[in-house]
RNA sequence: GCGGGUGUGGCGGAAUGGUAGACGCCGGGGACUUAAAAUCCCCUGUCCCUUGGACGUGUGGGUUCGAGUCCCACCACCCGCACCA
């Protein structure tokens, strides 16, 4: 017979339509099944899908279609996040419409996740850019509105200049806009908040329950909420002022020895207005760097005001500073300094001369131990503090905020880093902000029956700023309450609001509704959520918050959206690069622009040697980066999903390599020879390949279910040598079809072709997964190792569940092991049973 | 600086406290072929002269009959960060 090859170019496009046309990956919402959501973080439509999304989306891919053959009703959608900026850059660089810009890069993206032929339910698909999609998220913002989460407020705002917009803290970096990269200015504006730190205890106590979410992911979260309990009070200070102060230390009060003010604090602006020292040192330390490990490193300095604080049992006045480690922005911006039990204080004090009082040791004896260089921030025994001496750290605390709240001059404050969610951009590409400012009835929402509120489509992009506030007729409009005119607000949201709940409506799209309630509870939480850690805080944290929200005003019957999340590494590539003429910088290549050998490489237009570098995160300024259309065309879907799938655990980087490729395409192959010389007639029986069967089978389900999708791999190599190497039979026909339905999740495409092959019927995209026998799942002959003081000397085969005694005599008689003990009295013979026999002298 | 993670062949990586290196890639040898591609077979941690043995999971200790795995101390790299009082 003539050797075939498998040709994807031709079954990846004929397996699609079949599935297409037979709607597999519809899901009924109806459907008795027991039910599983699987999502992966919908794109961002930017033009092309890289190969971070195909890793992401084969992932969610394979389990999607896993579930299905172990009979569940799957809900595995797709749609796109799109609102943002790059569809207004766009615009102001090419003069093209932001809407007709991402319609056009939606289409493009559709279509290269077709040919990667990914199971999704396509007729759930939408944009957050569609009003339909927009409208109803301006009805749940009014009802967030009406439920008293949503308020304005005049606030110093990051305004990023290049951008012309309002940036949430969350998103200025090292005082950068996090995608201009432009210097941040401070400026007040009235802005539109969302109130997530009235959910913040709930959303902290919520990581708990969250058992199947990575821990990296739950510490992140529970750091950015910054949960701190302590005492605040304020101190009178010698001009008359009092002055608050927060600490997490109260119970170290009496080994305070000065006080410190953050540099923007009114009490430091204040003595700066007549002290040009002070305004110098103020604006000395507005210079300095802003990353946390600038100031980390950064020398701790401060200037007197030579201002006294009276300390609240001592009587004492202690000096005050403005010193550059204080931050305005956490607690009141001004501390009680407590030198001995913290480092910074520790090192200011030393600096300046400042004395350092022991008050907690590990011991009562060690209550005048002198400090080693450091300050000591850990537990132990107060002491040299009055009425505390003696007290344990925590009692301590209480002690003195229950003295402080008795005597009225401080109390108990739990103190959060969290802040409210500022959601107001003043752009064009995003949900416009549903209200009216009227000049008699001030700001209302638009009646919902007046929704969505579209944004025009006629604007202009010429100059920077917001469109829709320089659009001739859009804002106008009259007053909902009174009738007179009235102006839109111009402010659209954030575009995290959009994919806070694109879950939910995916799940349920009722025309008149965002969501049909009983709807959702046939499909949420989650089942397993996919994406990114880059989402780790903003996003999650976001869509947490607003789940919580919709479950506080009784829309839905769940706090937390996705019940399983797993965060997946990146694609790396190594780089390509040449020394430039001048010596100066270097100069990268594409891998398509270089040769690989093994030992080194080269470029292919002039045949110079090219530097190899290292294995980094695929970006377009380094060129290391591979183009999924490329490969796809070149080795079809299945042998790139399936790279994506093999060798690197799914959370870690998976290093891309043309090597990698090559070898999936050979094995591609080898089934599909498999496959092709599948005899049916084959008769006869292989007890050893029926168990490897079988076992491979339930280790491959168990291993997809954990997403350890590289040791699935592995398995499936192991299995395919097996069944290679076996003769005819029919079990080894058990075998083939069995590998079919295993990979099928993998390699859809040549699943299909070898399901067809070898007689299955139907699509095998709705087949079963292969049954398993358990009695085959167990040997019964195993290999014993047999060892001497913890030493391999011999193996030998055994029954399964062989006698102790009998091991031990099999050991005893191996000559390698006599040979090793060397007439050596024998102490102990340690026998795990089917495992080893570990013989001691 | 703090928090988290990771260290196993040339590379990606497997190993409920029980035969370290499964599986893949790279490499070497061979078969087939006029030749190549494709395919198939064998070898492939290091060292020693072999039968065979010694060493070997970042480093140093420890627990154990037995440690990649558990404990203590350290080192290197990666990621995150907010000097959080």
């Amino acid at each position: 017979m003539t050797e075939t090859r498998f040709d994807p170019s031709a079954a990846d496009g004929r397996w699609q339509r079949a599935w297409d046309e037979a709607a597999c990956f519809a899901a009924d919402s109806r459907s008795a099944r027991p039910k599983s959501y699987v999502l992966e973080m919908f794109p961002y439509p930017s033009g092309r899908i890289h190969i971070g999304h195909v890793r992401n989306y084969t992932m969610g891919d394979v389990l999607a279609r896993y579930k299905k053959m172990r009979g569940f009703e799957v809900l595995h959608p797709m749609g796109w996040d799109a609102f943002g900026m790059p569809a207004e850059n766009a615009a102001m660089e090419k003069g093209v419409h932001p809407g007709g810009w991402t319609r056009d890069n939606i289409a493009s993206m559709k279509a290269q996740l077709k040919r990667l032929g990914f199971a999704l339910d396509w007729t759930r698909e939408f944009a957050t850019c569609d009003p339909e999609y927009y409208g109803h998220e301006q009805a749940l913002f009014i009802d967030l509105f009406e439920a008293g989460l949503v308020y304005r407020k005049q606030a110093q705002v990051n305004w990023d200049p290049v951008d012309m917009t309002v940036l949430a803290n969350e998103q200025v970096i090292d005082g950068r806009g996090w995608r201009s990269g432009a210097q941040v200015e401070k400026r007040q504006l009235d802005q539109w908040f969302v109130k997530l730190t009235d959910f913040a205890d709930d959303l902290l106590e919520g990581l708990e329950t969250l058992d199947k979410w990575p821990e990296k992911v739950r510490l992140m979260q529970e750091n950015w909420i910054g949960k701190s309990q302590g005492l605040e009070f304020s101190f009178t200070l010698s001009n008359g002022d009092t002055l608050p102060v927060y600490t997490t230390r109260p119970d170290t009060i009496f080994g305070s020895t000065f006080v410190a003010v953050a540099p923007d604090h009114p009490v430091a602006q204040g003595v700066a207005a007549q002290n040009c020292d002070a305004a110098k040192f103020i604006e000395q330390c507005k210079r300095g760097g802003t990353t946390a490990a600038e100031l980390e490193t950064a020398e701790k300095l401060g200037f007197d005001t030579g201002i006294g604080a009276r300390h609240p049992f001592t009587g004492e006045q202690l000096p005050v500073f403005i010193a550059n480690f204080v931050l305005m922005d956490y607690g009141t911006g001004a501390i009680m300094a407590v030198p001995g039990h913290d480092q910074r204080d520790f090192e200011f004090a030393s600096k300046y001369g400042l004395l350092i009082p022991r008050v907690v040791a590990a011991n009562a004896e060690e209550a005048d131990k002198p400090f080693d260089g450091e300050a000591e921030p850990g537990d132990g025994v107060i002491v040299n503090s009055d009425f505390l001496t003696g007290m344990a750290v925590d009692e301590a605390k209480a002690e003195v905020i229950a003295r402080a709240e008795a005597d009225g001059w401080g109390k108990g404050t739990t103190v959060w880093r969290l802040r409210d969610w500022g959601v107001s951009r003043q752009r064009y590409w995003g949900t416009p902000i549903p209200f009216i400012h009227c000049e008699t009835c001030g700001v209302l929402p638009v009646p919902k029956d007046q929704l969505p509120v579209e944004l025009p489509e006629d604007v202009d992009f010429s100059v920077p700023g917001n469109p829709l506030l320089r659009h001739p007729t859009w804002k106008h409009t009259n007053c909902p309450s009174c009738g007179a005119e009235a102006v839109r607000e111009t402010d659209t949201l954030d575009t995290f609001v959009n994919s806070s709940w694109y879950f939910l409506r995916f799940a349920s799209q009722p025309q008149d509704k965002p969501f049909d309630r009983d709807e959702l509870a046939k499909w949420l939480p989650v089942e397993q959520y996919i994406g990114g850690i880059e989402h780790a805080i903003l996003h999650l944290l976001y869509a947490r918050f607003w789940t919580r929200a919709l479950t506080q005003m009784g829309q839905i019957d769940f706090a937390e959206p996705f019940a399983s999340l797993f965060t997946q590494g990146m694609v790396t590539h190594e780089t390509y690069s040449q020394r430039s003429a001048d010596g100066l910088q270097d100069v990268f290549y594409m891998p398509d622009e270089v040769n690989r050998a093994s030992d080194g490489a080269t470029l292919k237009s002039d045949g110079s040697p090219v530097t190899i570098g290292r294995v980094i995160k695929m970006s377009k300024s380094k060129k290391n980066v591979v183009d999924p259309d490329a490969i796809i065309a070149r080795y079809g879907a299945d042998a790139v999903r399936w790279f994506m799938l093999s060798d690197s655990p799914p959370e870690r980087d998976l290093p891309w390599s043309e090597a990698g490729i090559e070898g999936c395409w050979r094995f591609v192959q080898r089934l599909w020879r498999l496959f092709a010389h599948y005899d049916a007639s084959a008769k006869g029986e292989d007890k050893a390949l029926a168990r490897k069967t079988h076992q491979t089978i339930a280790a491959v389900a168990e291993d997809i279910e954990a997403l350890g999708f590289n040791k699935a791999v592995a398995r499936l190599y192991e299995l395919t040598n097996a069944v290679e190497k076996a003769q005819p039979s029919s079990t080894r026909n058990e075998a083939v079809r069995a590998i079919v339905q295993m990979v099928a999740p993998m390699m859809p495409h040549l699943a299909e072709e070898g399901w067809q092959q070898l007689g299955g019927e139907g699509l095998l995209a709705e087949a079963a997964w292969p049954e398993v026998d358990p009695a085959l799942l167990v040997d019964d002959e195993v290999t014993i190792a047999v060892q001497h003081m913890g030493k391999l000397r011999d193996t030998l085969t055994a029954p399964k569940g062989a006698a102790k005694e009998d091991l031990e005599a099999l050991a005893l008689a191996s000559e390698k092991v006599q040979r090793s003990i060397d007439g050596a009295d024998i102490r102990k013979v340690i026998v795990v049973p089917d495992r080893l026999v570990n013989i001691v002298t």
